[in-house]
DNA sequence: TAAATTTCTTTACGCGCGATAAATTACAAT
DNA sequence: ATTGTAATTTATCGCGCGTAAAGAAATTTA
């Protein structure tokens, strides 16, 4: 390590033997030197472990490395598991990302980005808040930061979005259930605050007709991410008046499924595919928890590794070739069903 | 909003009417100038939203207004609250929280407290990894800022530690256990990452022997942060074995007890502490799922608002006295009891 | 080996703000 | 009105690095 103290670029070149400006520019693209010299400043950063001030080096920059990954709710493992591999694969492309969750305030995304802004981002990853989101805020955040929107889609914003396919992955549930036994209904949230709710909604109903079906659906009341609750209350309270009208029912996603799961068996109902059972219940998304769940949950698998490495690349992709890339693009993963003893 | 764009502080000062020196003053500090300059200030501030450039106010700063926040594992919801609550204190006051996750890795809490580094924090409050932590790399930054510690304690490091009282919310779950019915086993991690396993145990062994009980204490194996996969598969072995010596479990945790639970629901066995049930399971943490577990989960509820506000308490109040704390402060929050239906 | 090209060094300037000292002004208390 | 103090202005410097231009050096090509 160091044995003397640096205390700026200029020390640290004169050390290195090169010249400050050359050795800045290592630092913005180690592979912009002839090899011979970043041989040189290599050797010499072994010894004298000395890192450039981040806030000199920001403050002219035309872009910096920072990247901006911002969720609506890291309290959710969905967005926590996702967040997680996104920050990794930036800190792998040598960026250094900023994950800011905005704590289910729809406000609070938009004061992220505005925290941003004064960070002066090289691009931006955004998991949008859905119905309750600033569009405005959004829209003319995109117009001066590179972004690229997961999990959940707006039209026309972003330069690209990378997601899951409600429509093949919802399609691929109810197509298991009515080959399994009983076609299911469908149980949802009456305004859920993320899009892909209704997306998965239509998808049931497209896909319910395909099959020859008649959709069903019955919708919880309820605000905000609590789904658990939700699904344990009004799943519940549907539960005990015996109003649904199918034995099967397909939850819009995994954490109203869990809460309804609960409520099952707090009202002393089996839940499984089994002859002795009174009821199936199946999710979506393939929460951590689904698996620990009683009995464990059948549900979708998203891609969270495929959304988030898709994600990345099409963003350091775009800043790579400077390009503002002339066509937005949207990527779509399929879900991938995984059968458990619930459904 | 603003008509023309500011460019720096020298032209907002000159549109405010105030000097430069002054508006820079009033930045670091609005009440440190007179209220009428103040007021002048503030009116140009709705006018021309203008916020100065963050990486030249901390380039020469000699203490920023960033707190670094470093959790060990985001995807824990238990971190992911504590640390929500933690960033909302520190934007209430005015600080730039940064938050990062080890996840779940002790080589990526060095690099955090590095990255950290480099960015100069006014403080920085840590959960420190526990048992896999490089105390070496703790105790160095512990040196340099001021840094406050809280979930888990390392002797003499640190201006301050918050967490819960341990002893206090294991003992007051075996004196309901063993006031409710049969007297607890203890169930554990054999190599557990986190500090207050082990604190848990003693206080588990201290409690029972206090309440005229042998202590008994089961271990699963396994590494990591997998807790609901080892009660799972480790716990739910020792179930199907009958290994277990009571029919009364307290888990080290609510992960592990969750996982538990699931394997207890595998194996037909009733939970709960009913007449007709098989064995009761309790956990600690009161886990958000916890309260939707089949049945739910009776729990120890930590006082996630308080431990983040005093940690945050503690480490502002240093800030603002300047003084390095002469005397290292330990507060204990105590557990409160939650009985639901597995306990 | 000379010429063409790339890479490096030198020099110089600017970024936006923090910090400070001295001079000035505003305000509150006599 | 006078005094004393606190707040503000003016002026100037420095932070650590980015960036640009011009010339020198190293490397590649002819």
């Amino acid at each position: 390590m160091g044995q003397l103290k640096i205390r700026n670029m200029e020390e640290f070149a004169s050390i290195s033997g090169i010249s400050r400006p050359t050795v800045s520019k290592y630092f913005h693209d180690p592979a912009s030197v002839r090899s011979s010299t970043r041989a040189k400043i290599e050797a010499a950063l072994e010894k004298h472990d000395y890192q450039p001030n981040v806030f000199a080096m920001n403050q002219n920059r035309r872009t910096t490395k920072n990247i901006g990954v911002v969720v609506p709710n890291l309290a959710d493992p969905f967005f926590s598991e996702i967040g997680r591999r996104v920050e990794l694969a930036c800190i792998e492309a040598g960026y250094s990302p900023i994950l800011l969750s905005s704590h289910g305030r729809a406000e609070m995304e938009r004061d992220n980005l505005n925290s941003l802004r004064s960070l002066k981002p090289a691009g931006v990853l955004l998991a949008p808040f859905g119905r309750m989101s600033d569009y405005e805020a959004i829209r003319a955040f995109d117009s001066d930061f590179p972004l690229v929107l997961f999990d959940a889609n707006i039209k026309n914003v972003g330069q690209a979005f990378v997601g899951t396919d409600n429509f093949q992955s919802v399609d691929l549930m109810v197509e298991y259930l009515c080959r399994s036994g009983e076609a299911p209904c469908f149980f949802e949230m009456k305004s859920p605050p993320n899009p892909n709710a209704n997306k998965r909604r239509e998808a049931y109903i497209e896909s319910m007709e395909r099959h020859g079906h008649v959709p069903m659906i019955f919708q919880g009341e309820g605000e905000g991410w609590k789904f658990e609750e939700i699904g344990n209350t009004e799943g519940g309270r549907l539960l005990a008046a015996n109003a649904f009208t199918t034995r099967t029912i397909l939850c819009s996603n995994d954490r109203l499924a869990i809460g309804m799961l609960s409520a099952a068996y707090g009202l002393g109902l089996r839940v499984g595919h089994g002859v002795d059972c009174d009821l199936r219940i199946a999710g979506h998304d393939d929460h951590p928890f689904s698996r620990f769940t009683c009995p464990p949950l059948t549900t979708i698998a998203q891609d969270y590794e495929a959304i988030a490495n898709r994600a990345v690349n099409d963003l350091f992709g775009m800043l790579e070739t400077k390009a503002p890339a002339t066509v937005r693009t949207e990527t779509t993963f399929e879900g991938r069903l995984v059968m458990r003893e619930s459904a």
